[in-house]
DNA sequence: CCTCCCTGAACCAATATTGAGCCAATTATT
DNA sequence: AATAATTGGCTCAATATTGGTTCAGGGAGG
């Protein structure tokens, strides 16, 4: 029997919830009972819960607890399930498509507390000592510009992405690419969208975007 | 009974992750398990795991494991069903942003099959008579533009669109806008769109087809 | 004898889990 | 209103797991 890790209690959870398991009321239980119910650490299961939250599939709130953000499935499985075999080149191409239009609306529409959640992921990310930390930041920093967005449909591509990032070939490509070189330049390029969103300033921030998706798809795809 | 050697156990291990034996969370178990399990050294079980390797079925991790290449997806229920509960003026949004990138990239890249394709759903759409048809070829016309746009999770997404642009409020928008005069307007901008596709100008067909959209954004959502 | 492959063992390096503790936000109780 | 209990956020050192590597043998077949 293998040793149940992180990812494993991850799919574990996301079996449960599809299943319809923690539905009624939309929360799930304390991550000190499923810990104790999968038998392992409460750190583990944080971790696995934390994989859930980046796909998007769950919200945390301290001192009141975990919720699903699930409402019903639909037919669109099909599609979807195409997209998962759609190749990073194409994804990434489309994404310098939308997020620079996502970061103009942004700079546009975002409320002062929607900014400073921005302003805040990217001082963690800047700040983070290791990969995953960056990492979890980084995906957040874009995240949050997408929420201010003020587009659902946009929100909703975004989120897609992300999922289909979190997936099989991006996971090898985003683990070759690191360095840390190159998380201070992602940084740096962070600090110049962010500065642009603070000026209000739609045109700078879509540009600014535009090149830091430039730097992001060059290191992915090593060109 | 041959003794077995790394090949055998490469063979054995293909055929149980053919039948779907790890696919759950996409990890092998670890070698030194294999390696009791089928009875031999860990080397040699590494030899044969490093034949899974080259093949690319595997990806290997000091201290995380081995990875199948082919990973079960998780559920995007959730993204899907929020989906279809945006509205058509943010569809439409990004609409002006994806469908002049797909026509410019068609006009690169179409073959001269496929701009026939085009160009004959525009001929059908144009000579129709009832509504029914007109909309169907429209809507094909649009298609193909995506079709041969040769960005598969373009094409994704454009799928998407058009199962949400057939559901609820979607419907009734239409019903209200139509009248001869609109149609014969969206057929002479489909025709412009068609003229700079068959002159490979990318420019123009981006242009010509935002400018269609604006009219179709401008009729449907009656402003 | 030589070659090839497996064996068994030890150690290394990267990563993950554990367990314990404390904090902060929220909710329930008194 | 004050207090307690619950719950997620976070840290850290210790330990465990896991692939990477090396090396000295052993046995089978040419």
């Amino acid at each position: 029997m293998p040793k149940l890790v992180a990812n494993d209690i991850a799919t574990a959870l996301k079996k449960r919830i599809s299943s319809g398991e923690w539905i009624e009321n939309g929360r799930m239980p304390p991550e000190r009972d499923l810990a104790s119910e999968f038998g392992v650490a409460r750190n583990t299961v944080r971790r696995a819960v934390s994989f859930l939250e980046d796909d998007g599939t769950v919200v945390r709130h301290v001192g009141r607890g975990t919720f699903l953000t699930t409402t019903n499935p639909a037919s669109m499985a099909a599609v979807v399930g195409r997209m998962e075999g759609t190749s990073p080149a194409d994804m990434m191409e489309i994404r310098q498509l939308l997020e620079p239009a996502a970061a103009a609306f942004a700079a546009t529409n975002a409320s002062a507390m929607e900014l400073n959640a921005v302003r805040e992921a990217h001082k963690i990310a800047s700040e983070s000592q290791d990969m995953p930390t960056f990492e979890h930041w980084d995906a957040e920093f874009h995240h949050r510009i997408f929420a201010c967005s003020r587009n659902d449909f946009l929100k909703e591509i975004h989120n897609l992405m992300r999922i289909l990032r979190n997936q099989a070939p991006w996971f090898e490509m985003k683990k070759r690419s690191f360095s840390e070189e190159r998380r201070s330049i992602y940084c740096s390029e962070h600090q110049t969208v962010l500065d642009a969103l603070l000026r209000r300033d739609p045109e700078s921030a879509s540009q600014a975007m535009l090149a830091h998706l430039r730097t992001v798809e060059r290191n992915l795809l090593g060109r």
